[in-house]
Parts: C-alpha cells; structure tokens; sequence
DNA sequence: AATACTTTCCAAAGCGCTTTGGCAGTATGC
DNA sequence: GCATACTGCCAAAGCGCTTTGGAAAGTATT
C-alpha cells in the first residue's frame, strides 16, 4: 500500500571511525566556563561557585554571574562537570524485552512519574532495553562506566540475582516490586500484595462465591507469586482449597485475558467469580464474557488490580465501573524515584515503601446467583 | 487498606551541596585507563587505540590488550570520553506529558524498537519527561549541555516549533511523523497516513457503507490531520461530503473511544461503520458496540488502524480479527533511530522514510446490512 | 596599632579519556 | 647504499568543568 522502508542498514560496530558526520553546524557554543569568566573578568573558579550556589561568593557578583549566565544562555558542558564531579547525575532504568518481544504495558506510566520526578531534581533518566540475556552486563557496564548514579530494578522476579549483583558494584538501587527469600536492607516500593488479594479475596467470598478464578501474572514475576498468595490465603481461611484448574498464569494482556477467560469459563465446572492480576487483562476478560452470552456483574463476578493506566483512563474507567483495587503505577514511579535520590544524597531514611492502595467497589461483583 | 506512603519530600535544588552520600562502597573501579597501561607496560594512547579500533595498533598487541581489558573487566569512564570526543553517544527523547498527564500509551512500543537499536550501536537513551511548557527549553538545555548528539521528535502538532528550533541548535534529529505546511528537508519517519485512511474509508465505501464515522486522535496532531485528510478525499471522491456530525477528535485512549463509539451510535441518523485512529479507541468501540446489544461485522462494521502495540498483542489480536490497517510502531522505533546513528555518522541517504502498512481484511467489516 | 578572623576571589591541579605530533625501527624504491 | 615510506609506539596537550590551597582585602578583636 505504501512505500518501503527498512532496506537502510547502518549497523557498526560500537567503536568505529567514525569521524566528521554530517551535521555541519554544530552549535556553536556561546561560551564555555572560560570565555564566560572572561568576559565578567572574574575567575572560572568563582563563575563556577556562584553557579553552583556555593556560599564563598558575595551575592552582588552572584546576581551578576547568574545574569550574564542567563543572558548569553550558557549551559555547563554537562559531560565535563560529570567528569570533574564523578556523579552523573543519571539514573539507570534497565528493561528487559521479554520472550516474547514484549515491552511491559506498565511500564511507561511507571517511567512517566519518575520521570518527572527526576527532572524536578536535575536528574536525568538513562533508559537501557536490552534483551533478557544481555540485562546482567547491561548493569555492570553502567554502573563501571561510571554513567549512572543509581538505577531502578523493574519487575523482580523468583530468584533475582540483580540486588545481589548491584549492591556488589556498590550502585544505590531502589526495586520496584520485592523479593523473595531474600536478606532484607535493600530499599523498594511494592503494594502489599498478599494483603490486597486476600482482601478482593475474602470480598467474593463474602458475597457467596465458593468457586474464584484468578488469572494472574507470570509466576515467574514476585508480585505475581504474592497475589496468588493472598488468593489462597483467603480461601484457605474459608475452608476452601485452591484449584488448580481455576488459575492461569499469563503476561498481562488484552489477548490473553480474553484467553484465559474463556478456557476458565468454558469449563463446565466454571468459576462464578475471577480476580485479575491487571485491567488490561480485565479488558479481555469483559469481552470475554461477553462473548460467551454473559452478562459481567449478574453471571459473573470480577474483581481487578488496576495500576490507573492513563490510556485505560487512569482508573476511572467510564459507565461499567469495575469493581478493583486500584494502586497508581504513576504514583509508584515517583516514589520510587524520590526515594533513589534520597539514598544517593543520603537523605533517604524510611527505604521500604507500601503503596497505597483502594478498594473501589464497581458494578461487577454482586451475590453470587442462585445457579 | 495497606500502609500509608509518600510523605517523603526529598525535593532538593538543583544544584545542591550535597557530597558526601550514602553509597559508602562506590565501586572501586579496578582500572582505569592509566593503571591497565602500566600493567601492560604500554602507554595510554596505544591502549586506547587497541580497545578503539584504530590501526596503529599491531594484532598482537591489540588482542593482549582486549583481553586484559576484559580479565580486569576494564570499562571506559563514559564521562571522560564523552568530553574528550565532544560526542555524547547519546539520543534524547523528549516526552511532553499531555494536558491530562497522560503518557502516551503507543510510546513504549516506539521506545523499545528505537531502544534496542542503540543498544546494539552502543548508543544510550536519555529519556526526559517534562510538562509541555517545559519542552521547549528541554531541547535547549539537552544540546548545549552537549548531553546528546540527536534526538526524536515524538508526536509532531500543527505549526510544531521544534524541528526549526533544533534546527538552529545544529541537532540531529528525525521526526516520528511529518509536519504541515513545513520546507522539507528534515529527516521524518512516518506512515502514509493519508493514503492508509483513504483506502480504509474506500474500502468501506465498496461494502456499500454510506455512512461512515470517525475516531481520530486529537486533531492538533499531524497524523490526525493528515487521517482525516484521507478519509475526506475518499468521502469526496465518491461523492459524499463530510459529516462532522460523524466524527470525533480524542485522545487515543480506551474510554475515550467507548464514549465516543457510544455518541456516534446513540445518534439517530448513526453511522454503519466506524473508522479507529488505534487500537486502543478500537478496543473501546467495541465494548460499546456490544453494550448497546449490536454485533460487530454485522450491525456495524469497524476499521482500525493498528500499531500491533505489544500489550494488546502485537497485532495478532486473537479470535475475532478486527479489519485493521497494520503499521508496527516498534518497527517505526527501529527505522527512525537508525535513521538517526545514520545522520549523525553522515552515512544516511534517504532520510524521509515511508513505514510498511498492510491491510488486514478481519470479521468486522461486511456489506452493508439492509436496514 | 597589631593580630586574628572573615570574606571574596584566584591559580592551578586534577577528573580519565582521546588525539596530535613525533620518534624510533624496519621495510621499500631506485 | 641512501632517501622514502610505513609500522608501532609514546609523551604531552587538551576536552570543560570542579575543587583544593592559598592570597589579598576588609572587619573585628585586643
């Protein structure tokens, strides 16, 4: 239908001879530290205090520096000051592409309020994707070529060695998400995810339902792990025990919740109630539903976590309000973010944060019906 | 429900006094590049060479180099290097948050293609999220830092300022999108949007669909613009004019296209086939569709454009195959950011790049039903 | 008036790398 | 056999900033 594209194949090697290149004008720096001083007949040393807000300046050459800065736009050569300060003011965000291709949905709200957090502060964000095999060296190279101050650990899984590796390189991390079987001492931000399914749990349960679906996250992933024990913590206070035949386990997404709804209900001893691990996954569960002929919140109960995805609506989805617990992945990445600085500059001093989370009760979990 | 968070401000200006810090055991970095060229017994320039790749080393001296380097896991200080070479081997990617803070949900996608093709060329990500007004002065900061050698421009609006800003900052850039009314000249990657919604909309018109709806994105983005565009000249050419009654302007999220999916249909003179701007909104059409008790490709046909976005499947939306015009925005990721290494190393040709598109012909377009 | 601080600034030494300009030593040209 | 070229290496000069260790001038102390 249209054209072509892609036949360009300008792979080289990292290190090449690369020289010139085309981009002629480069811009012309208005001034360096130098020529700045210079021209204020001062010296770099003293140009470079007043900037920086050191108090060994008298506030009348302050303003004046400050001024003349801002008049000829001078920004510092940011790779020169990293170099001379040995911080690099950068935080790390490694993303692994999973098996299959996939980048994380929840991602990008999640970077969106670090993100912000960072620029508040003068920090920059350093965003590596790398392949699952190539994540271990990834760290290592950033942390040893001294590009990043610290780094943010996504998606902890079973068995992590990241923690373990990063604090052996001495790089200050925060790990969104927990561990499991782990010494304590390292600093994250997780939800309470045992508590809050339990909780949706127990609230199905209290309404009559005896036979829960839960279509989880990969269990590979902690948090995922954690849920389904909160899930079966809840049913086994009830005196129920877990059924197999009644989880699922997948990536979180539109496509497979749609699947796993539909091979839970399909069965003939189907579930009249299912928690999902995620509104995206909720999302295929509704069309499922409906496309089996059922009607969400009489024939069928549902219960979702719901990170307030910003393209979902950031959690106030519209008209069918589904019943969730809903905990801002946003909200998750500022903290996180807050919290990594504070451990750098060493003001940090709670490195363990619950976020908060809220049980909105939607229109789709009613009493169970007399089937 | 769970703990209480948050209440940590670690906010601090920028330029701060902080030293010291927390991370007592910085890594102690096994060598630099003057302690490997002792224990080599060779100077830092032939060492530098070896590991670079230049000639004037000899083979042998090189692979002894490489392989001490690698035994004493030597890694470069980036920082050095990036003030010596004046390069920063580094893209920047500016992310306005929009005005409901909302991120925009196709980026991931677009980021991990992009991403892993610097990856693979030794480039790093700089990710900056900033508010709209603070865009302008992102860029500024970000190339006289001398922080980055390029950048993508993501989401280009009508009257967009910022490729003739970059322009006249001497950076590198490519466009994930073109502009309107523009001199050519810049590097752009993009879909032939009109000529895609064109066809979609004839292909509607040949089921015999008279009246046809439209979600599009917001219309201050070009891409909307240019989609609309191609939808109208496909109504005119047939003889139709434009409804406006019949088209909304949102932004591409899931409730978004519910409401206005619901809008359209709820009208008396309603259209029988609807037009997407993303899966997203599409998603959100359907549930619509099926709350209002009518069946998709038989009531009403639907057409999206599809950016095969990982977390709704790649494209390969399960079970009822949506009719969709394909574009993979990861691709998109990888063709603009080696369109970029390629303009910055001066070995790029063509430099505005149509993306692929492919027409999927799903369950939910059909003739027109007699009403 | 002499001493002791303070305040305000500066010269110069790095930070760890790349890169220029040369210098030996060996190979090539006539 | 001498001039010319490589080849393979090195010493030293930056890159543009921060920061140490003063020094000069102003102020306070006795």
């Amino acid at each position: 239908m249209t054209s072509l594209s892609q036949e360009l194949d300008l792979r080289k090697p990292v290190f090449a001879f690369s020289k010139g290149g085309v981009s002629a004008g480069r811009h012309e720096r208005l001034a360096n530290l130098k020529e700045l001083s210079e021209r204020l007949g001062l010296s770099q040393t003293t140009v470079s205090r007043a900037l920086n807000g050191y108090p060994e300046v008298s506030e009348a050459t302050r303003k004046r520096v400050v001024a003349a800065a801002s008049e000829l736009s001078y920004q510092p050569n940011q790779n020169a000051r990293k170099l001379a300060t040995g911080k690099s003011r950068t935080i790390g965000h490694v993303v692994p592409l999973g098996d299959h291709d996939m980048i994380n949905p929840h991602f990008s709200d999640f970077i969106a309020g670090a993100g912000a957090v960072y620029n508040q502060n003068g920090y920059d964000m350093l965003l590596k994707v790398v392949t699952v095999d190539e994540e271990q060296d990834a760290y290592r190279d950033l942390a040893i070529g001294n590009r990043i101050d610290g780094v943010i650990v996504h998606g902890p899984i079973v068995g992590d060695a990241r923690p373990a590796a990063l604090s052996k390189l001495g790089l200050p991390f925060v790990v969104h998400g927990r561990l499991i079987d782990t010494a304590d001492g390292y600093a994250w931000v997780d939800v309470d995810n045992v508590g809050v399914f339990k909780a949706a749990t127990e609230h199905l349960l209290g309404l009559g339902h005896k036979r829960l679906g839960l279509i989880n996250g990969l269990e590979t992933m902690v948090f995922a792990v954690h849920r389904r024990e909160g899930f079966e913590q809840a049913l086994q206070a009830a005196g129920l025990s877990s059924d197999q035949r009644l989880m699922r386990s997948v990536e979180m997404t539109e496509p497979n919740g749609y699947e796993a709804t539909k091979s839970l209900l399909e069965h003939d001893d189907a579930p009249s109630a299912i928690l999902c691990a995620s509104s995206l996954v909720a999302l295929g569960a509704t069309r499922a539903v409906r496309d089996l002929g059922l009607k969400l919140g009489e024939d069928i109960s549902l219960v979702t976590f719901d990170d307030c995805l910003s393209f979902l609506g950031g959690g106030n989805t519209s008209e069918v309000e589904t019943t969730a617990i809903r905990s801002s992945l946003r909200s998750a990445g500022e903290v996180a973010a807050q919290l990594l600085l504070g451990i750098i500059d060493g003001s940090a001093k709670e490195t363990q944060v619950f976020m908060d989370t809220e049980f909105v009760l939607g229109k789709t979990t009613s009493p169970i019906s007399k089937g």
